[in-house]
DNA sequence: CGTACTTTTGAATCGCATCAAATCTGGTGG
DNA sequence: CCACCAGATTTGATGCGATTCAAAAGTACG
C-alpha cells in the first residue's frame, strides 16, 4: 500500500526487529473475540475485515483495512472485542503488543511520531465521513480528489473497483459517473490520474 | 456532549487553567486557512464545520463537530489548511498550541492518554464509515446499535434528527425506518432508548 | 400562550443497486 | 506467437429506497 512504507518507517528499529511476518490465506482468521491481544499488526497487502457478531446475530463489520495497523485501540485492552478475518490472501507483520507499548512509552520520539498519525488517520476518516454523507457519486468523486488529491489532481494508488467501495458505491456507479462527469467537462481521467478541470465561467448569469 | 466531560478530565489541571473561553456566533469564524494555529480547540456545544474552497470553488466539507476536539492533526503544522465556521452558536474552550504540545511531551500520562484517546476516535470513525457504506436506513441503525451500544441497547445521547445526519439519512428516512424496525419486532423505541430485540426464531425452515 | 423545534406522515421524483452481459486487460502456459 | 484465463472495465434495463417538497401534530421553554 501506499503509506504501509511510511509507517513502517515511523516505526523505531529496535521495536521493528522484533516484529513476525504473518501470512494469512484467504478467509483465514488473525484473531478472534476474546482472544489475548499479543501484537499490534500492520496489514501489508490484501484485506484483512474486523467485525463481531452482534446481538441478533447479525455480523456488523467494524472496519475493512488495505493497509495500515489494524485494531490499534485494542492495544489499551487485554482481550480483542471483534474477530479479525482475511477477505483476501493477506501479508501482516506482528508486533509484540508488550514491546510496542513499551516503545510508545519509553520512546519519546516514537510516541510523537505515533500521536502524528494517529491524529492523520482521524483527520482522514473524518474526511471519509463527511464524503460518504455526500448523495450523488458525482459529488463524492469531487470531494475525494479535492480533500486526498493536490491542486484537484490525483493519481489513484488502487484500482477503480476498489475504490469504488471505499466511495461506497458500486464500480458500475462509479464508472458511470466518471464517465458523466467527463462528458460535462469537469474531469479528466487518464488511466489512474484524474484531474479536475477548472470551471469554464458557464454559470447562468451571476452579475 | 456526551464524551466532552472525558475529554476535560484527561487534561491536566496545569494545562487546563490556560483555556480560555470562547464563544461563537452562528456563521462566526473561529480560524481561516492561513491562519497561524495558536490554539487546540474542545467544542462543548453547538457545531463547527471544518471546510475548504476547493480547487473548482466548490466548498468540501472536511469535518462537523457536535463536541470533542477539532483540527488535532494541525497541532503538527504552522498554519491551518481549512477554514473552521460555527454552523450554529457554540462554546468551545481554547487551549494555548505551545502549552499542550508540551504537555504532550512531558506529561507521559497525558501522552499515553492522549494516544488513548486518538485510537478510540479512529475505532469509532471507521466504524461509522463501515456503517455509512450499508445501503439502507435499517441497516445502518442496526448497525449503529450494535456497534455503539452495549448487549443491543443504547440510550441516545442526541436527537433523533441529529442522529439521522450522522447516519447520513434525512430525518423523514430515519423515521420510517425506525417505524418499520418497531413493526417487524425487530427494535422497541422508548423516547431515546432503543433495544433491539431478540430475532424470535422466524427463519424459514433453517433445518 | 406563543414560538421554535422535533417528530411524524404523505406523494412524487431521482439516483443508485441489482442483474446481466460484453469488452478489455495483463499475465500464464502451450 | 497464440490461446486462455481471471480480473477489471464498461454498457444496458429494471426496481427499490432514499430524497425532496409539503404539511400536520407533538413538545419544550420562556
Amino acid at each position: 500500500m501506499h503509506s504501509t512504507r511510511v509507517l513502517l518507517q515511523s516505526i523505531p528499529e529496535g521495536l521493528r526487529r522484533q516484529a513476525s511476518a504473518v501470512h494469512l490465506a484467504q478467509d483465514s482468521c488473525l484473531f478472534r473475540v476474546g482472544d489475548h491481544v499479543r501484537a499490534a499488526f500492520l496489514v501489508l497487502s490484501g484485506e484483512v475485515r474486523l467485525a463481531r457478531i452482534g446481538f441478533q446475530g447479525v455480523e456488523v463489520t467494524l472496519q475493512r483495512s488495505r493497509g495500515g495497523f489494524i485494531a490499534e485501540a485494542s492495544l489499551d485492552s487485554k482481550v480483542y472485542h471483534c474477530d479479525a478475518v482475511a477477505t483476501a490472501a493477506s501479508d501482516l507483520l506482528a508486533f509484540p503488543a508488550e514491546a510496542f507499548k513499551r516503545s510508545l512509552t519509553e520512546d519519546s520520539a516514537f510516541s510523537r511520531r505515533w500521536q502524528s498519525i494517529l491524529a492523520n488517520e482521524v483527520r482522514k476518516l473524518r474526511a471519509q465521513c463527511e464524503r460518504l454523507c455526500l448523495r450523488t457519486a458525482e459529488e463524492r468523486i469531487v470531494h475525494y480528489i479535492e480533500a486526498e488529491g493536490v491542486a484537484g489532481v490525483i493519481e489513484l494508488q488502487i484500482a477503480k473497483k476498489a475504490w469504488a467501495t471505499e466511495l461506497g458505491l458500486t464500480h458500475e456507479a462509479l464508472y458511470r459517473a466518471l464517465r458523466r462527469l467527463q462528458a460535462a467537462g469537469t474531469l479528466a481521467v487518464s488511466g489512474r490520474r484524474l484531474e479536475l478541470l477548472a470551471a469554464r465561467s458557464e454559470q447562468p448569469q451571476t452579475d
